[in-house]
DNA sequence: TTAGGGTTAG
């Protein structure tokens, strides 16, 4: 009766065409290639609304309807339409492992490939297991699997190179690639981006070197090598002499530049990469806002945020809020930083870390340690870095019990092993609180890596505290670890200059000049509407240098004599 | 319709 009434008002209701009762083989294999696509894109409800109206499905359109409700997310509506669907095939079990792994749940992803049945699986079930399972770096269980494969194909040796090339175990990934019955693009590029991401630069290079067909791919994967060596130059050949270049690689170039501490090269290359008329990704943006953060472009840095907003529709990508974070609290912006912070949807340690270490610099102790409770109770475990702020934000104004608790903490309850910047963190507390005595027996129990950057800190609390033998004492134990180290010859010549010891001043300088170690001079600079001010020491170039000193006296921290 | 390599954030 209610069919019956459903069916006679729809008829009433609706003065358009009858929908048709069938589909045609075309009709069909469009209509699933639109739903697939529809998936792709983010429009599952149109998806759905296409599937649903279908007047007859195949297991194709069930796959693809399954697939399209992972990729957006829904990995419980794949598993309710795999438990309805009349006859789910090798590929209907094999989208659904890939949308465990892409939804984050390994187990599961296991779980089912370990409840296929046999003779389901196919080639791509194993692959697609294996390669997930790296991702998660499982990697003895994948390693289990590869072993244990009937057929092995080259994708399979390429998932496995590159997980033990991200596993840290080179070598062996070296030796698979030799082993393997074929080679293809594919693989060569794992086993050369294996070595790059263990800092093998030189291996990849010949290996890219010897490679027959060296493609877009191979050749990204080397300019990142040299970038991350500091070779920007040599990056830039490259790079200059790819003639289709597409967005990854561009990305690449641009992330070499801001790493290396070229903000001018990187803008400048980004204008260029606006004319080729190629649409930026996040990738793009990240490093815009990072160069914007490093040179305190705040303007230039909220437009590209408006950017990514608009063209996002306010989905923005959890790594570029994390970089915005941080790029508002440099430029001063500690509430638009906290602001965006809470926005996020999908937090992660990163998005923690960058928000503790904002409210770190700008000296908000109590806000420091109660966003890091919160982050505990968001789930979130801390890592070496969340500890790095934390420590950093006790030591000004200094808390030793804090700090020296912290410090404790961090390895007690977290496992986690203390870096040279911990220990120097510490120690710069200590010498903070004046205990410049206690801060170098201190340095005595640190490793010797982490020796140096305690060092350094002594010695700039000597200047300050203008402690002549501890401050003589420091630096002569720094430059036995880091002879050229300008900084250490500097406070030295400083700490005998405040206490009149000209003749030790000069002995310093002739050392300097003997062992060719120069200051780099110090800049600072300011954004104002747009324009950028640049400020050295001593320097009086500046068009309204009167106004500045002016403004400067005002408030106190110069004087026009 | 399912599987492998290159660019991210603190």
């Amino acid at each position: 009766m209610s069919s019956f009434s459903k069916s006679s008002s729809s008829v009433l209701r609706s003065s358009a065409k009858p929908r048709p009762r069938t589909l045609s083989p075309s009709e069909l294999f469009h209509h699933n290639r639109r739903i697939a696509s529809l998936g792709r894109t983010g429009q599952l409800h149109a998806a759905r609304q296409l599937f649903d109206e279908m007047p007859i499905r195949d297991t194709v359109s069930w796959n693809a309807i399954l697939t399209a409700h992972w990729h957006n997310s829904d990995l419980d509506g794949s598993k309710r339409l795999f438990q309805t669907m009349p006859h789910p095939n090798t590929v209907s079990w094999n989208s659904l492992i890939t949308g465990c792994f892409h939804n984050g749940r390994p187990q599961e992803a296991l779980h089912y490939f370990l409840n296929m049945p046999c003779s389901c699986r196919n080639v791509a079930s194993w692959n697609t297991t294996i390669s997930g399972l790296v991702r998660y770096e499982h990697w003895d269980i994948a390693e289990r699997l590869f072993l244990k494969m009937p057929a092995k194909n080259v994708i399979s040796y390429t998932a496995m190179i590159d997980g033990l090339a991200r596993r840290g175990e080179v070598d062996r990934a070296r030796n698979l690639f030799d082993r393997m019955p074929k080679r293809n693009t594919v693989s060569w590029g794992a086993i050369i981006s294996g070595y790059g991401e263990n800092g093998l630069f030189e291996e990849a290079r010949t290996l890219f070197n010897r490679m027959p067909e060296k493609n877009l791919v191979a050749i990204t994967t080397v300019i990142t090598g040299y970038c991350k060596q500091g070779r920007v130059d040599k990056a830039r050949e490259l790079f200059d002499g790819i003639q289709h270049k597409d967005l990854i690689c561009w990305n690449a170039m641009l992330s070499g530049y801001v790493h290396n501490d070229h903000p001018g090269e990187a803008l400048k290359l980004f204008i260029q990469l606006l004319e080729t008329g190629m649409k930026p990704d996040h990738y793009t943006l990240i490093a815009v806002v990072k160069t914007c953060s490093s040179v305190g472009l705040l303007q230039q840095g909220r437009l590209v945020h408006a950017y990514a907003i608009k063209t996002t529709n306010w989905h923005l990508n959890v790594s570029l809020c994390n970089a915005l974070v941080t790029m508002y609290s440099k430029g001063g912006c500690i509430s638009d930083s906290e602001l965006l912070f809470w926005n996020i949807h999908n937090k992660d340690l990163v998005s923690w870390n960058a928000i503790i270490a904002a409210f770190s610099e700008h000296g908000n102790q109590e806000k420091v340690v109660s966003l890091f409770n919160e982050m505990e109770e968001d789930g979130i475990t801390p890592d070496d870095i969340t500890f790095l702020s934390i420590l950093s934000a006790l030591g000004r104004p200094a808390k030793i019990k804090d700090s020296l608790n912290w410090f404790s903490l961090m390895i007690s309850k977290y496992g986690i092993q203390p870096k040279a910047e911990h220990y120097a963190s510490v120690v710069d507390a200590l010498c903070r609180a004046g205990h410049l005595e206690k801060a170098c027996k201190y340095v005595g129990g640190m490793p010797l890596k982490a020796r140096n950057f305690a060092w350094s800190a002594i010695l700039a609390a000597c200047q300050t505290n203008s402690h002549v033998e501890l401050g003589e004492s420091a630096a002569k134990k720094l430059l036995v670890l880091d002879s050229e180290n300008s900084g250490a010859y500097v406070a030295l010549s400083n700490i005998y200059a405040e206490a009149g010891m000209w003749r030790e001043v000069t002995k310093v300088r002739a050392m300097m000049r003997q062992n060719r170690v120069k200051k780099q001079p110090g800049y600072s600079w300011t954004e104002i509407s747009g324009n950028i001010h640049l400020f050295l020491v001593g320097d009086a170039s500046h068009s309204e240098i009167d106004k500045i000193l002016c403004e400067l006296e005002k408030i106190g921290i110069a004087s026009r004599a």
